[in-house]
This record gives C-alpha cells, sequence and structure tokens, in this order.
DNA sequence: ATGGTAGCACGGCTA
C-alpha cells in the first residue's frame, strides 16, 4: 500500500496538479493540507472521478485537511481532541483496511507558529501563534499516546511545520529564530518521536539536500533553498512493512504547483 | 526595514 501527504496549498487552484500528480504516483491513500475549502464547495470531481473514497474536514479560507482512499475509510474522526474553543480544522483521523492489516491513518496541519512573540521571560507570550503551535503539539502528544496504545499499524503524516534537523534547510542559519526550527517546537517534535515514532524518510535516506517545500519567493525551487517539514511518522508495527519512501521532488516543477510536494511511503499491506 | 509570491475571495490575513 503506498500512503502519501501533500500540502496543495488551495484545492481549487490545484485541482489540475492534483489530477497529474494522482495519475503519475497511484497511491492508495493521501492526506492533505491546506485545502483552504468549506467541506461544501471541495471540487470532489477530481478525486471520486479516479475512484477515491474522500473525507474532508474543511474551513472557509484557511487551513483544512483531508483524506483520500481507493479502499473504503473506517471510524473517521475530525478534530484534534483536547480544546473544544480550537475551531481550526487541522486533524483527521481514519482506519484503512489493506489485504494483510488494518492501518490508523491520521493527517495533520501543524500550525506555522510565527510570529515568535516571546514576553519578558522568554516564554512564549499567551495568545500568540507560537503559544498556539506549541499547546496544539502538547495536545498532539496526549492524542499520540492514546493512539500507542493501539496494537496496530500507525501512520501520522502531514504538514508538521518543523524543520527536525539542520541538515533539513538548505541555509539552517537562516532559520534558527523561526517557529519552524526553534528548539521548543524541535523538542516537542523530538518527544512524540520518542514515544516510538520512526521518520519513514530517514530510515530510506541520509544526508542533506532533500525538501519539501520552497517559497514561492526569490525563485527559491531554482536555487534548491527549501526545507523538509512534511513528514510521515510511524509506529513500530507500520515502521516494520516499511519498504520505501520518498519525496517527489519533480512536483514543484509542474505547472502552477503547490509550494510543497509530496512526500509518500510504501507499506507491505 | 522592506519586499519578494500565492490562495481565498474581494479586504486582509496567512504562509
Amino acid at each position: 500500500m503506498k500512503i502519501a501527504s501533500f500540502n496543495i496549498n488551495g484545492i481549487k487552484a490545484r485541482s489540475a496538479a492534483l489530477g497529474r500528480w494522482l495519475d503519475e504516483a497511484q497511491p492508495d491513500l493521501v492526506v492533505l493540507q491546506e485545502i483552504k475549502s468549506t467541506d461544501e464547495a471541495f471540487p470532489r470531481e477530481v478525486i471520486e472521478e479516479r475512484g477515491y473514497n474522500l473525507e474532508t474536514h474543511g474551513q472557509k479560507g484557511f487551513n483544512g485537511v483531508a483524506i483520500l482512499s481507493k479502499h473504503p475509510l473506517e471510524d473517521v474522526t475530525r478534530g484534534l481532541p483536547g480544546d473544544e474553543s480550537d475551531t481550526q480544522a487541522r486533524w483527521i483521523e481514519a482506519t484503512v483496511g489493506g489485504p494483510t492489516h488494518a492501518l490508523r491513518v491520521c493527517g495533520l496541519y501543524l500550525p506555522n507558529g510565527n510570529p515568535v512573540e516571546l514576553d519578558s521571560e522568554g516564554q512564549p507570550k499567551g495568545g500568540g501563534k507560537y503559544a498556539y503551535k506549541l499547546d496544539w503539539m502538547a495536545r498532539m502528544e496526549a492524542r499520540l499516546r492514546e493512539l500507542m496504545a493501539l496494537e496496530m499499524p500507525l501512520a501520522l503524516m502531514g504538514d508538521y511545520n518543523i524543520i527536525p534537523q539542520a541538515e533539513d534547510a538548505t541555509r539552517p542559519d537562516a532559520w534558527r529564530d523561526d517557529a519552524l526550527f526553534l528548539l521548543p517546537s524541535r523538542e516537542a517534535f523530538r518527544r512524540m518521536i520518542n514515544l516510538g515514532l520512526t521518520d519513514a524518510f530517514r530510515a530510506c535516506t541520509s544526508g542533506p539536500g532533500h525538501y519539501t517545500f520552497w517559497d514561492y519567493q526569490a525563485g527559491a525551487f531554482e536555487r534548491n533553498d527549501g526545507i523538509r517539514i512534511d513528514h510521515i511518522l510511524l509506529n513500530a508495527y507500520a515502521a516494520d512493512l516499511l519498504i520505501d519512501c520518498r519525496i517527489d521532488t519533480e512536483v514543484r516543477a509542474g505547472e502552477k504547483p503547490s509550494d510543497h510536494v509530496p512526500i509518500w511511503a510504501e507499506l507491505a499491506l
């Protein structure tokens, strides 16, 4: 089973590009981020006409996530638990059955967190975007602790807005004080990894020069000035089934591309 | 310090 994550940056503007990639890559399951659409306005045709089931968790204008799958999706839940007042659409879960095992999938769009606002003590300012990011990550860790009790394969994938290490950026110095690379961000990411998750990409490929995002501005892609912030994390049941994980870099050179490219993993299930 | 680009939706926010 080939599973993938793609920050589509606006599904209405990206239907053609998504269709081209689906035809080429033939994934079994995809989580999308930044659909920037309500559920009602989502252009479902491009997905459904290719034989995918579709579950959306949308929002007007910003954010929004979705799961598409050739196999039926079961036990779909929407929203990250832990804060009833949080109205941002950034989390969706579903279970998909393969020939041999079922897989629990979480599709996530982790908050960006910029601008970083700190108080006089150097702590994230309450109500600010960086505090929201760290609060959201704490809630994700709590949900992950529940999911780790499931004795079945688990994949958490999406736009994490986290640069895990310096080698995951062309110019790490440029990101030193950015919410994507600040130490508290990377510590919160590592805490989740340390609960027993495998970074599928790093299980298959080491070294610098592998990115999933290039800014639209200043010709970042042409200069290969990128960052690796879209990740597929697997629990041990899923990591034991990992065959390969790759980034579809060439998608960024296509017509009217998203600023992110897809990342996918092949699992033996 | 600014401006550089893009999406949504039509003004300004988000990234």
